[in-house]
DNA sequence: AATTTGTGTTTACAGGTGTAGACTAAAGGT
DNA sequence: ACCTTTAGTCTACACCTGTAAACACAAATT
């Protein structure tokens, strides 16, 4: 079970800024916001860049400068880690996924709720 | 958010042995369990033992030869990794969670009956 | 025209990871 | 006492990842 796509954790950064935008974003724009968690030069930011053209990630345009946008979509993404991390921590065992969830202290008590609401309506 | 133990896809293989014995196995023992799954040489296995010592995730304990006890439980370390994947993806938003989940086509269909019955009960 | 500035490419380099050969030492068989 | 098997260490090597300097070029400014 081969990930087709693979997006380092640097390179995620890059495409969460450009999933968020709903318009192509140039590099520079990329690295202003970016600025505010990370302090991260110049040049690395445009390694990481190419790094995801070459993974065919993201596409560049030409125009005055080049502006970027994501091959694939932030829902389908999530999707495909989803699945992997399922595969490979809870085969067979949604019991143990629920109560490593809940035990994780990542989610809140409102998330909880949010969650048996969810699995409640949406069968 | 750094993750105090990292543990590598290879090196889980291993632990994922030592989780699954009841008692301490030596390198020849788990080489011989993963040889159902994987072909890798002995020095292959004695590398990534090597390294999962090092990284203080397992002990070796010395008799005629040497035994190897993981030193976290797989509770445990479900536990962080998923934190981490739910930070990573989720933050603020199980709602997606739970959509990413069923969507994944990880779940059958029991398993999400499953979820429902944990949250329904599980409060 | 010379200089600064903004944008992009190339190259580098250390540390991590998957993979394993070469070598060594101990244990057992003949 | 030798040879084979078994267990363990050390070294290596290519690729990936985070990080960025060095360099090149076009546009803007003095």
């Amino acid at each position: 079970m081969e990930r087709k796509i693979t997006v380092t954790d640097a390179e995620l950064e890059i495409l969460e800024i450009l999933w968020s935008a709903d318009h192509a974003l140039n590099a520079g724009e990329i690295r202003g916001i970016l600025n505010r968690s990370k302090k991260w030069e110049r040049t690395t930011v445009l390694t990481f860049i190419n790094r995801l053209v070459k993974k065919g990630v993201i596409c560049q345009e030409k125009r005055e400068v080049y502006y970027y946008t994501p091959m694939i979509g932030r829902e389908e993404y999530v999707r495909e880690e989803t699945k992997h991390f399922l595969d490979k921590f809870f085969k067979g065992s949604s019991k143990n996924l629920a109560a490593a969830l809940v035990s994780s202290e990542a989610l809140t008590k409102e998330d909880v709720e949010e969650l048996r609401d969810y699995f409640n309506s949406n069968l």
